[in-house]
DNA sequence: ATGTCGGGGATCGTATACGATCAACGGAGC
DNA sequence: GCTCCGTTGATCGTATACGATCCCCGACAT
């Protein structure tokens, strides 16, 4: 009795998958009366599909212009990469006392699969369970909100990160190393403050080896500056230092 | 010059606004056809509106039968509040190296506002007063996503925030402390995990206090274990062993 | 050569129309 | 008296139609 997908979410669904598999380019115009034409509906459902995905970020719409794409470029990977490390961060230490035996063990085997797959190297399954590894562990926070964030953030980064082991290939072992620090973080119980940080540290630890990589010279504070990613950042707060709290 | 809106934006904005004003109650049925009457076009430019609203959580919509205004359980209250807490705390620390001497004056003044409006106490200005001083420190994030979320967060907060300080009155003094500690924190330049942690902790405080006054039987565990913000929770973080935790 | 104006085509924005679906109600059968 | 089922009204879902707007490009004047 499956009731048919409304041609709404039928709309939905389908640009939104386009989108992320890169059929639909960054930058692309979606014309509604196209994509109402492939899709075998008139445009309204199609409108209202696009309305959705605005919504969400993922294309941009001007009045009586049209609809494109979101432009996602190197800034906005990285805003997107620090702003998943905190909330990925909040949501691992609040989870952790709610991380059950099994599910250690299962985001263990998970993280053994990445560590086979690391001979033989394939950046887009090795992706994969890296994204089912996070998700094991922040899916167990108990605040739904921050988990819907965390989510949005993966989907949002979903359209670059298929390749982001492509590019830091070298990231791979010591990702899998992290991994296992955080587990065994969550598993002695240790404080959540140590957690978060643990795992804000482990996203971001990523485009820092790719901005190091591409070209030292821009400008890669954007990063350094996280708060508590990198005890001595000496980022240019050009104000004077009064010691903080341990 | 100004171009006339399109309804498909009046729409939007003014089911919005009627949400947050209260008008549409919680879990009121908004029915397309009718508010389509009432702003004077037809369904279609009403359907893209919500669906819009759909997206961001401030409303319901199931197939076939309709939208209803998002119901705001003290749950989803909390949860929110947690999540500000995290985000602002992020954003805020982020965001302190960018904030002038001026901003500083500017939040001050605001704060001084706060503090003449505690005898002849006004609850509605007061939370006006206290979410311009806020987005003042944490809209110098240069994380723009990041600043998005935050914004968000307020935006949905509005909807309870607004008799916030009506419940829990004895916060306001506190909290015109708390900010005046935040922005010495933030002018002398200190460790961005101080600013974090004190934001968040400033945020989690109200909550807290309202939990407190409701009943303190219940279980409000749900705040206490946010990350680092008591550092002596001592939560019994036992860990349920295999069986599924909840 | 450059800048301005205007026509034409593509696309968007919205109203209207109509079939599809659901929920509520009331009567027939047990 | 209770359950089941068909009818009915309200509402949703989508197609189609048509006016409105914008962008592109060529002609004309400077």
């Amino acid at each position: 009795m499956s009731t048919v997908l409304s041609k709404s979410q039928q709309a939905y669904s389908t640009v939104h998958d386009r989108i992320l598999t890169g059929e639909y380019a960054p930058g692309e115009r979606l014309v509604l009366g196209r994509i109402g034409q492939e899709l075998g509906c008139s445009v309204v459902p199609v409108r209202e599909a696009i309305r959705r995905l605005e919504a969400e970020g993922m294309v941009t719409f001007e009045r009586n212009v049209g609809a494109r794409v979101a432009v996602i470029d190197e800034q906005a990977y990285l805003e997107t990469m620090e702003t998943l490390s905190i909330i990925e961060g909040a949501a691992v230490s609040l989870a952790a006392p709610f991380v059950s035996i099994a599910d250690l063990a299962s985001a263990r085997e998970v993280n053994d699969r990445m560590r086979a797959l690391l001979e033989d190297f394939d950046p887009v399954e090795f992706t994969n369970l890296n994204e089912r590894f996070h998700r094991a562990l922040s899916g167990r926070c108990p605040n739904s909100h921050l988990n819907d964030l965390v989510d949005r953030g993966w989907t949002r980064l979903d359209r670059l990160r298929r390749s982001t082991f492509t590019y830091v290939p070298e990231r791979a072992a010591a990702s899998i190393q992290e991994h296992d620090r955080i587990l065994q973080l969550i598993g002695e119980g240790a404080d959540p403050r140590t957690i978060e940080l643990a795992v804000r540290e482990h996203r971001l630890a990523t485009p820092k080896a790719y901005l190091h990589r591409t070209d030292d010279p821009g400008d890669p504070e954007v990063l350094a500056s996280a708060p508590g990613a990198s005890p001595a950042t000496s980022s240019r707060s050009h104000r004077p230092t009064t010691q903080g709290a341990s």
